[in-house]
Parts: structure tokens; C-alpha cells; sequence
DNA sequence: AACACGGGGTC
DNA sequence: GACCCAGTGTT
């Protein structure tokens, strides 16, 4: 096992002079950075830094997210992506007020009996709120992990997985009062210096321990996923305008692609799409076809078909779950971002 | 172990 | 277009 007795100690003094410094969400109230922790999962800072004020002005504390309607909580998260992390973080909130009082469990193991909190999201809470020894371990210290130890393994290996968190944890620094810095440093070290391409190794505090470096192996190492083929998903939308200008949303279920979105009437084929517009009195031919709609997702890519139509007078109203929604309202609801983007081209 | 789950940044 | 990102949960 590697082992670096200068690891933490270098890293604690770069991340104070040469870390980031200044983000909202470094402080050390636990709430603020649990919430900024689920909003950084797979998602970059920059982007997050838009979200992360407009969601704590709207739910300060722990209470008022557990006592605020899903859809609200919904609403606030659209556009960021993986919206299980927003009705799970949603559910944690009331597990904390349920569970634990209203008040952050310290200890890294009890963080993790939270919806959305896994192992490293769990010490990073620990670790930054409370100055817990526990390691993180996401895409950045991997990375890290990999070149200055030079690790060479298959990242999805379970047990090589397992062998980055005992390295991990094996350089955690003695001193718990440096957990916040260290921690920080180990991303920052990632996300500024030890870059996936490029890194920056004469500005790196590990340059001259680093054996991916000494071997000349920092392009190839960490060793990259295989990455699967990303099927295409033909889907059909119906925009439904009645009278009022007002349009038909419909909420997603809770399982599944924008779980908990509020979407247009969407069919997985044109039949389907036809049928539900003629029990609203609308025949094919009064649907206007609009500009398809090419969405890529991680493991999947949408094609979709927007239809359009006007809903006739007078008109049958059939069973629906729908609610109608008008222009200037679309904003209180969660929208997936390419329905946003056809709905409202200007706010892209 | 493999897959589901968004959207955007970067090269 | 390919790869990655302050990962977790399900199967």
C-alpha cells in the first residue's frame, strides 16, 4: 500500500495558499453543505453556482425543506439533472427532522442512512461540517490517487475500487482540525491542477512524488471507463393549447426519466400520440408538426417529435391527470431542459 | 457487476 | 463526438 507521510501535509499548505477559497458553500453548517455536496454529484461547480443560492434562499434550513411540496423542491432542481437527488434530498430532510431531531448526525456512518448520502458525500459532510477523519473519494481524489501512486486498475473493478478508498484513507492527516482543508485540497487538487488532460504539473505540490509523473504515465492513468453504446429513444410530445392560451402538463411518474417532471403529454410512438389527441376531438390532421428535438442523456439518446394543436370548441374533455398551465406559470414548474428549451427558446 | 439516472464543460 | 464531472441506488 502507498503510503505518504508528506501527502496530507503538502496538500493542506497548497489548498490554503493556491486551493479555492470563497465558494458559497464553504462553510460549516452542515445543511449548506450537505445540499451543496447532492448538488455537486456528476455535476461541475460552475453550474452548480447558479442553482446553490436560489434553492438555500428558497429552503434556509433543514425544516423548510422537509415541509415543502415535492413540487416545489422540483422546481428548483430542473435543469440541474439527476432529479432522484432532489426528491431524495428532499426525503432526507424529513428523515432529519424525523430521525434525528432536526439536527446533523457527526458521525460519517449515520450520515450515510440518508436518501441520496452515500459513502463519500457522507465524509464529506463529516469531514467539512464536523472535521471528521473520514476520506472522500470521488472522481477528482481518484484521479489524483491514480497518477501519484500510480494505480493502474480497472476503475470498474470493485476491488480495485476498494483498494483507492484504503489508500484513501490510509493519507488522511493525524490532525482532525486540518479535515476541512484536506478535504477541500483533494478537490481542488483535481479540479485545478490534475486535470484529466493538460494537468498543470509544475504548479502541482506532489510533482516531485508523483510516479505516474516519474513513469511518464499522467495521459494514461487513471485508466478510462468502456463505454457502452447509447441507444436512440424515439419520443412523441402533444403541446395542447386550449382557449386560454394555457398549455397541458402532465406530471412524470416517480420512476424513470425526469421522475417527478412536469412534461407534455408524451407517447412512445405516433399512434399512441393520435389517440390521446382524439378523445380530445383533434384529428390527425389538425396536428402541426414541429422541429424535432435531438436530447442526449449519459446512456440514452432522445429523438422527439413535437406535435402541436389547438384544442377545438366546443371539445370533448376526457380522463386526464393533467394540469394546464399557462405562459408566464411554466416557471413554478420542473421542467425537463429540452422541454424548456422548445417551450421558451429565449431563456435557453 | 452492470445499469439507470441529466446536463453541461472540455478538448 | 467522446469523455468526464464534489456519485448513489437498483437489479
Amino acid at each position: 500500500m502507498p503510503h505518504s507521510p508528506s501527502f496530507a501535509c503538502r496538500l493542506i499548505a497548497w489548498q490554503k495558499t493556491s486551493g479555492r477559497h470563497g465558494l458559497a458553500w464553504q462553510v460549516s453548517d452542515p445543511y449548506c453543505v450537505w445540499l451543496s455536496e447532492i448538488m455537486l454529484q456528476q455535476t461541475q461547480v460552475a453550474t452548480v453556482s447558479a442553482y446553490y443560492p436560489r434553492f438555500l434562499a428558497a429552503f434556509p434550513n433543514v425544516h423548510a425543506l422537509a415541509a415543502a411540496a415535492q413540487d416545489e423542491v422540483l422546481a428548483l432542481w430542473a435543469g440541474l439533472g439527476y432529479y432522484s437527488r432532489a426528491r431524495n434530498l428532499h426525503k432526507a430532510a424529513q428523515q432529519i427532522v424525523s430521525d434525528f431531531g432536526g439536527t446533523f448526525p457527526a458521525e460519517r456512518r449515520e450520515l450515510e442512512t440518508l436518501c441520496g448520502v452515500g459513502r463519500s458525500t457522507a465524509a464529506a459532510i463529516a469531514a467539512f461540517a464536523f472535521k471528521q477523519r473520514e476520506t472522500i473519494l470521488d472522481g477528482n481524489v481518484k484521479r489524483v490517487l491514480c497518477r501519484v501512486f500510480a494505480l493502474d486498475g480497472n476503475p470498474a473493478d470493485k476491488a480495485f475500487e476498494q483498494q483507492l478508498w484504503t489508500v484513501a484513507e490510509s493519507l488522511l492527516p493525524e490532525c482532525a482540525d486540518d479535515m476541512p482543508a484536506y478535504t477541500q485540497g483533494l478537490m481542488d487538487l483535481g479540479a485545478t491542477v490534475c486535470k484529466r488532460s493538460k494537468p498543470d504539473c509544475p504548479a502541482c505540490p506532489m510533482t516531485d512524488i508523483c510516479q505516474a509523473k516519474a513513469q511518464n504515465r499522467t495521459a494514461e492513468l487513471p485508466r478510462r471507463k468502456v463505454s457502452a453504446a447509447v441507444p436512440e429513444v424515439p419520443l412523441f410530445w402533444l403541446k395542447l393549447t386550449n382557449g386560454k392560451g394555457e398549455i397541458l402538463l402532465v406530471k412524470r411518474p416517480q420512476q424513470g426519466i425526469w421522475a417527478g417532471l412536469y412534461c407534455l403529454p408524451c407517447f412512445d410512438d405516433e399512434t399512441a400520440l393520435h389517440r390521446f389527441a382524439a378523445a380530445w376531438g383533434i384529428a390527425p390532421v389538425h396536428l402541426r408538426a414541429d422541429t424535432p428535438v435531438k436530447h442526449r442523456l449519459t446512456h440514452r439518446l432522445l429523438r422527439i417529435a413535437p406535435f402541436a394543436a389547438t384544442l377545438p370548441d366546443p371539445h370533448p374533455t376526457p380522463e386526464c391527470n393533467g394540469t394546464w398551465v399557462s405562459a408566464n406559470a411554466l416557471a413554478n414548474h420542473g421542467l425537463p431542459k429540452p422541454l424548456a428549451r422548445y417551450l421558451a427558446p429565449s431563456n435557453l
